[in-house]
DNA sequence: GCAAAAGTGTTCTAGGTACACCCATGT
DNA sequence: ACATGGGTGTACCTAGAACACTTTTGC
């Protein structure tokens, strides 16, 4: 398995790109990786790779979301190819851009551990990105906005229990506006997405709150 | 500009299909082609072909569209990626896809002339498609019926001028289920999206209905 | 005058929004 | 006791659903 490889006509490469969101000290945030090579050495960039010539589009992302996050539960779905002829320096490169939704809870030590190598950013501070990424991302907030509204995928960013606040406000992190406590809750109750576990959680100086877990659809 | 072409490492090609519906007869339909060449020597197919090297994704899917169709102006969109390693039997083949819009009257007599090689088929009596063009028409298919609820993309499906009785039957054709005259109208007209030309429409032994044209979105 | 399709209004229901006070806890 | 955030209910409004008769034309 080893080159070179000749083809009659020329061929693009092909990578995925993921954008792995979770949320964390309260802000929605992506984990980024610094570019070990050239080009772009250095700079922030998607976590992201080549795809392999008998490894479908799904798998490369799995695997590279295995890589930089060492999990390998998640919310995992493709939202945008991105094929701009001068997008990569080096040669035409058309990237399939996935999303990924983890929870808060399941953040991994790999990631987290070696800040230089990968961090997560607010969605809000992001630094200066490599290629076309500022692009990917800010495609990739929209969707996971309308994900928002028109899906249940929010709890895959929260822990398997969590509270209707949490809930609440990673809503708000994402949708960016606040809405009234009472209707929320309302919503969110009647539409039997969610269900109370009877425990209660107790974070700090105040009234514990209620937890929840989400209900697995019929 | 020809080959070989070498690399070090193994190269997907990468194609676009389009999934360009119309509506006529009273039916929703696709273009599909007679495919000239093996693999699939004979079956139908979307249109679609290879991506330039310096082409962008959508130029190529512009292309197609203008090539099998000699249309240049539609909606266009594109809506998924796929890359099953064994798609193709020839090689490995990323393929993105497109849909597009056409209006009725505006289908030119390139696609309809040679029913050999080219023609528009019911969307629910298609014949035996191509590699995994059933799969990529079924998320097209899908695809459109959101775009019909959430933005007014029905209107690319229709003549500058057209009649609520039109406009709602191309609705109803999509979404695949109907909907009460006097509701449709009174949703459409208060939405503000469509405005009255003023004059009427003359089709047949009955009350002529009135005309009405998309407005152009503030 | 008859067949065929277009045009039209009201009532009911459900979901969304606006809005303010009491409750359970930690310190 | 007090500060902090969690929990709760009502009134209003808007959008969608159900529903039947009259109008204009071509033949």
């Amino acid at each position: 398995m080893s080159g070179p490889y000749v083809y009659e006509y020329p061929h693009p490469a092909a990578t995925v790109d993921i954008a792995i969101f979770t949320v964390r000290d309260d802000s929605l945030r992506i984990l980024l990786i610094r570019r070990a090579n050239p080009p772009f050495q250095g700079v922030w960039a998607l976590p992201g790779g080549f795809v392999g010539i008998d490894e479908s589009l799904k798998h490369a992302a799995w695997r590279e979301l295995r890589e930089e996050t060492g999990i390998n539960a998640a919310y995992l779905e493709q939202f945008y190819t991105f094929g701009h002829p001068k997008r990569d320096p080096r040669e035409r490169i058309i990237t399939v851009a996935y999303f990924a939704l983890l929870p808060s809870d399941k953040l991994d030590v790999e990631a987290g551990s070696d800040a230089q190598r990968a961090d997560w950013f607010n969605v809000d501070e992001l630094p200066e990105l490599a290629f076309d990424h500022p692009k990917i991302i800010s495609r990739a907030l929209s969707r996971l906005d309308e994900k928002v509204v028109h899906s249940s995928a929010v709890f895959q960013l929260l822990p398997k229990t969590f509270t209707l606040p949490e809930l609440q406000r990673v809503t708000e992190l994402i949708r960016r506006e606040s809405v009234d406590r009472r209707n929320f809750r309302k919503r969110m109750l009647s539409q039997g997405l969610i269900e109370a576990t009877g425990e209660l959680a107790r974070r700090g100086a105040h009234r514990p709150a209620k937890l929840y877990r989400a209900r697995v659809s019929a």
